[in-house]
DNA sequence: GCTAATTTAGAATAAAAATTCCAAAATCAC
DNA sequence: GTGATTTTGGAATTTTTATTCTAAATTAGC
């Protein structure tokens, strides 16, 4: 009936706060763990060996993992300083999605203040290129990937597609194939001649488009493959007009300052392709 | 009240059946993604380069962050073969857990799977240009950025010069400049004609160039440099030649994997510059 | 071994989420 | 253009999930 005296809880405000990182919170459970009654305890230790498991599982879920009832989670969570379960899961989730959400509308928020001196602008493209080369560990399967070297040192010629925007990227790739003696054509488009018919049923293409698609590319990429040729596609989704054309897909997400990227993760996911498919090439010679 | 006849489902028996593996999953997005109704497809889209969203989201959450109305989210799924969201995201999470390794453990995996893996490689290049990134906040000293975003937004026209390896950054700066409507012209190279009489005493030229130098880069320049127009070098050091002609140098330092490097902080540099440029130019109209 | 305090299990309730449904809008075929 | 068909948006409904509550069990202090 009586509550505790306020000031009595005031060693418990501090523990109380709900904990901010997921690093936090394994810290303080650390800290805690041993002087919890005897099912918060085991619980602990079940997230403490299953943490990936809070994101995306129910109270019931992992009550019934951790063999206790889904009160003793509640109370686990209140225990731990958070309002229930569902401000806990919320910090889990949001620390797992790979900083997305929070990079987003940390750039959201930039866009309104119009921070726009050259080296505020010059830091979000760093910011957004380390970003994406993070992600890119992850969106390129390694599968994919080898098979896309697979193929490419077997070609004939290779030949690379792409205009615009993604034109860095196939200039440098010729760059690199040239250096190592790897036979490879550069479709630049210059001179608006048709350069179809120069593609082989032994040949391979990289073809490498974003949203929106550059028509060129698509159809040069379509014909080739008509022809024979097999296709390495470059690109950031897989619902990507190349999907349809049984390319390779190797998948590329680039974070966008305003409208422009700074193409630094398909950079470095070309340049890495081409080193591969050269050294392979030159070890059979 | 009366049911299809069931051998009308047969056609669409396999289409029907949830996919097993999220593999499976986008491998069939892609194939059935342009044959989807207007708002499906926007969410295909948003799904497919937000895939990490979809295990710890609800329906809600991924219709606002498509802007699609959750009853779509629901007919999406549906369409996908999956009884409703619930076991579309079932297989998302269980795909999920494999996934809790963080960026570095995973880098450390790829390097341990033989040397010479493209995977292995690919993560080479990735530690070495979230290095350059890096550093470049560092070397880049903004007053000389601020100098170039000056010049060159004074100046009538904008050449771009740069080969080989430096012809990625310039055909990027191109790409921007035509994006945002500035006179600028990119020196290919091309025919072999000599461009230099095109660039005024008003214009400002940008040298991309690293070492070992090229000749025509150089060249080209010095004779700009002459005629009287501005120069911004992109180059990797101070003792490059191009110190010696006045030129405000933004100095990048690219790690090397081998004989390449990624270009990342070249690119990302050159597109900070552009875009500030841009918009200068534009506000100014 | 008894009493008081704490902890637990499980049911009851409240909140939130998924799913369905249907009228309105858009698209298509003629 | 007209009618038929598909697609869409939004509200209504159902299901699932989180949370609270209370009596029973356990534990700790004396």
């Amino acid at each position: 009936m009586i509550e505790a005296k306020p000031d009595a809880s005031d060693a418990q405000a501090t523990e109380r706060s709900a904990p901010e990182t997921t690093e936090a919170f394994f810290e303080r459970l650390g800290a805690t763990a041993d002087q919890l009654p005897k099912r918060l305890k085991q619980f602990a230790d079940f997230i403490a060996s299953n943490p990936d498991r809070v994101a995306v599982s129910t109270v019931a879920e992992l009550a019934e993992g951790a063999n206790v009832q889904p009160s003793a989670v509640m109370r686990f969570c209140q225990e731990m300083g958070f309002s229930g379960f569902s401000q806990m899961q919320k910090l889990f989730r949001s620390d797992y999605s790979q900083k997305w959400p929070d990079y987003a509308t940390r750039l959201a928020k930039l866009r309104e203040q119009g921070a726009e001196s050259p080296s505020a602008l010059l830091a979000e493209f760093v910011e957004a290129g380390r970003s994406s080369l993070e992600n890119l560990m992850t969106t390129v399967d390694p599968k994919a990937l080898q098979e896309a070297v697979d193929v490419l040192a077997r070609a004939e010629t290779i030949h690379m597609v792409g205009f615009r925007r993604a034109f860095p990227v196939t200039s440098y790739l010729a760059y690199a194939f040239e250096k190592m003696d790897v036979p490879a054509v550069l479709h630049s488009g210059i001179a608006n001649i048709n350069m179809e018919h120069v593609i082989r049923p032994n040949d391979a293409v990289i073809a490498v488009t974003f949203a929106p698609y550059t028509e060129l590319t698509l159809d040069l990429t379509t014909k080739a493959r008509a022809i024979g040729a097999d296709i390495v596609a470059i690109t950031d989704v897989v619902t990507s007009p190349l999907a349809r054309i049984k390319a390779i897909q190797l998948l590329v997400s680039e974070f966008d300052v305003g409208d422009f990227r700074a193409l630094s993760a398909s950079l470095s996911l070309a340049i890495a392709l081409a080193v591969s498919v050269g050294t392979r090439r030159n070890r059979n010679l």
